[in-house]
DNA sequence: AATGAATGAGTCTTCATTCAT
DNA sequence: AATGAATGAAGACTCATTCAT
C-alpha cells in the first residue's frame, strides 16, 4: 500500500511546517502582546514566506485560533491529575491551570480577545466554542476525580469563572514582581479552591 | 475679584467641553466595540474637532481611561447600597455589578484591555490602579456591610476575580441570546455569592 | 506503424486536456468577471492541478487569448448565414452579432482589454490580429453575402465598430434590466444595420 | 463678510489640491495603462502623502471616476461648436470626439473599465450615469445644431455606439503606427458621420 | 483655544508563476 | 506529464497624531 504511505508522508509533512508556523506564532506570542504579532513577523521566525502562512491560514485570525486551540490542548492535558494513588485535589487543578496562565499570558490574553471581542467567522466561531466546551468539560471532569459529585455541572461554570477571574483582576497588580502576582494569583487560587469544596454541595 | 471669575468660568467650560467629549465617547462605546472606535468618529459625534480632543487628552488611550474612570465611577455609586433599614445582601452587590457588566460589556472590555495589555504610560498605570482600588474597596465595603468580617480583603479579592471570571467564560456563550446570557451569569453570580457568603470565614 | 498512432492518441489526448480546460475557464467567464478569474479557480473547475494549467498555456494571458479565440470562431460560425433559399439579410448580421454580445459579455470584455490594454507577446498579438482579421472577414463576408458590392472593406471597418460600440454605450444602461439592455441594443443594431444598407454606396 | 471669505479661500485651496492630485492621476494615465497606476505613484507625482489622497477620495474608484468626469467635461466643451457664422457641421462633431479619443486613450480605457466591468458603489454608479448622460446630451445637441431633427435621441444614441466603437475595433491596428491609427479612425468616423447624416431622417 | 488637513509607517492579503518531486 | 506547495512582490487602505493657521 505504497499511496496510502505517500499521502500519509505528505500529510505528515504538511503537519510538520503547520506546526513549525504555528511554534514561531507561540515563540513571538511569549515576547510580546498578541495584538502586536504581524505576518511579516511570524513568517520571517518560522523561516517561510508570507505566502506560506496563507497556505496553511485562511487569515490571521485562524492562526491565532490555533495557537489558542493548541494552548488549550495543553492545558487539558495537564489538567490530566487522575493518579491512582494520589486522587486529584481540587486545589491540585485550580493552581495547575493558574500557574499555566501566569506562565502563558498570551493565552489568557487571547481567550479575553476571542470571547469578548472580535468578529470570527461561523466556522471560527464553531470552533472556538468547541475550545472552550473542552477546557470546562476538563474542568468538570477534574472536579469529578476530586469527589465533587452534586451540581456538578454548574460548580464547573462557576469554578471556571473564579479561576479566569483571578488573571484579569491581579495580571497588573500595582508594584508587584511576576513573582509576587504568582504567588498572589495562587493564593487566590487555592482560596478559591477551599470555597468550592465545602460549601458547594448544599448551596448551588 | 473678577479675575478668578473669569478663570472659574474658564475652567467649567472647559470641564464642560471634556463631559461631552467623554459622553460622546460613551455613546460610540455603547454602540460598539471599543477597539474600533476611531478619534474621527468621536470628534464628530461630540460635535468638535480632532485637535480639541487632543486638547483634552495627550491621546487616545488617556481618553479611554478617563471613559473607564468614569463608569467605575458609576459602579461604585450602584455598589452603594448601604441601607441602615435593609443592610445590603452579598447577593444583590454580586447582582448589581453582574448587571452592569452586561449592559456595559465595553467596560469589561476596557478592564481586560487595559489590565492584560497595554503599554500605559507611569501617569495611566497610576491611574488605572487607583481605580481598580477605588473599585476594589467598594466590593471590600459591601462585603464588609454584608457582615462579612473574617479575612474580609482576601474575600473581596476572591470575590471580585470571580466576578469579572463570569463574564469572559459566557459573554460568548454559543447559540445563547443576550437575554438567556444575562440569565445564566446572574445565576452563576448568585452561586459564587453564596458559596462565599457560607464558606469564607473558615476557610480562607 | 504504432508509433505514430502512439503519437496521435498522445495528441488526442494533450487536445482533450486542452479542451478541458479551455471549457472550465469558459464556465467560469460565464459566471463573472473575467478579471476576476484566477488560474486556481480554473484548475478547479477543470479537475487538474495548477501546474497543468501552466503545461499548456505558458501563462493566462494565453489562456484567455484562447478562450477569446474560441469564442471568436463561435461567432464566426453563427454569422456564416448562407443560406442559398434565404440570402442573409444585413440586420439579421447585426442581431445574430449582438445577441451573441448580450449573452457573452465576458468576449466583450476581453476583446475591451486586449485591443486597449494590455503588454501583449509578440505571439499574443499575432495571434490576436489573427482571431480580429477573421472575425472582420466574416463580417466582410456577411455583408457581400447581404448584397453589399461598393467599398465593401471600408463599410464592414465602420459596421464592425458600430456594432461593437453599442455594447460598451449600453452595457450599464442606468436602470435598466438585462432584458431591457438585450432589446434597446438589438434596436440600435437594427438602426445601424438600415442605416449602412442604404447609407453605404454612394457615400463611402 | 470675512467669513465667507475666509469659506471660499478654505474651498478654492481644497479645490486646488484636489486639481494636483488629479493632474498628477492624469499625467500617470497618459503614460501608462490606468489599471496599473498605484495609489504611492499618484502620490509621489502629486507631491502629496497617500494619506491625503484619502483625504480628498474615498478610495482609488473614485478618483478614477473623477478624471473620467474631468475627462468627460472637457470632451463636452469641446463638442460646444455653436459657431453663428459657421454651423457645426456633423462630420466635424465626429471629429472632434475621434481625435480626443485619439489623444486620450486613458478615458476610452475607463470609459470601458466602468461601462463593462467593476462594482462600482450607487454614489459612483449614479455619478457615472450623470457623465454618461451629460456626454450623450452634447451629442444630441450637436446632432441638432447639426440640422438632425427626426429621431433625434434615437440617431444620438447609436451615433455615440458607432463613434465609441472605432476605438475599440481599431487602437490597436496591426502593423500601423498611432498617426496611422489616427488616420483610420478619423476617416471611419467620417463615413460614420456621412452615413448617419443622409440616412437617418427615413430610416430610424 | 480650536481647527482639521496632512502625514506615512504599517497592516493584511492576493495570486501568477515556479520547480522539486 | 502532472502536481500543488512555496514564493514574495505588490496592492489598497487605516488612523493616531501633529502643527500651521
Amino acid at each position: 500500500m505504497p499511496e496510502i504511505r505517500l499521502a500519509d508522508l505528505k500529510q505528515m509533512e504538511r503537519n510538520t511546517r503547520r506546526h513549525i508556523i504555528l511554534d514561531a506564532a507561540l515563540t513571538l506570542f511569549a515576547e510580546k502582546d498578541f495584538k502586536s504579532v504581524t505576518v511579516r513577523e511570524i513568517a520571517r521566525q518560522a523561516g517561510v514566506s508570507i505566502g506560506t502562512i496563507y497556505n496553511y491560514y485562511p487569515n490571521l485570525t485562524e492562526l491565532f485560533l490555533d495557537v489558542f486551540l493548541t494552548s488549550a490542548e495543553e492545558i487539558t492535558r495537564l489538567l490530566n491529575l487522575t493518579d491512582p494513588k494520589s486522587p486529584p485535589d481540587l486545589e491540585k487543578v485550580c493552581e495547575v491551570y493558574i500557574t499555566y496562565l501566569n506562565d502563558n499570558m498570551t493565552f489568557y490574553q487571547m481567550m479575553s480577545h476571542f470571547m469578548l471581542g472580535g468578529d470570527l467567522s461561523a466556522d471560527a466561531t464553531r470552533k472556538l466554542d468547541d475550545i472552550m466546551k473542552a477546557l470546562m468539560d476538563r474542568i468538570e471532569a477534574a472536579l469529578a476525580a476530586a469527589g465533587i459529585r452534586e451540581n456538578l455541572r454548574l460548580t464547573a461554570h462557576a469554578l471556571f469563572s473564579a479561576l479566569n477571574g483571578i488573571m484579569i483582576s491581579y495580571a497588573r497588580y500595582p508594584g508587584k514582581s511576576d513573582d509576587d502576582i504568582r504567588r498572589h494569583t495562587l493564593r487566590l487560587a487555592k482560596i478559591i479552591a477551599r470555597v468550592f469544596k465545602t460549601a458547594s454541595p448544599s448551596l448551588v
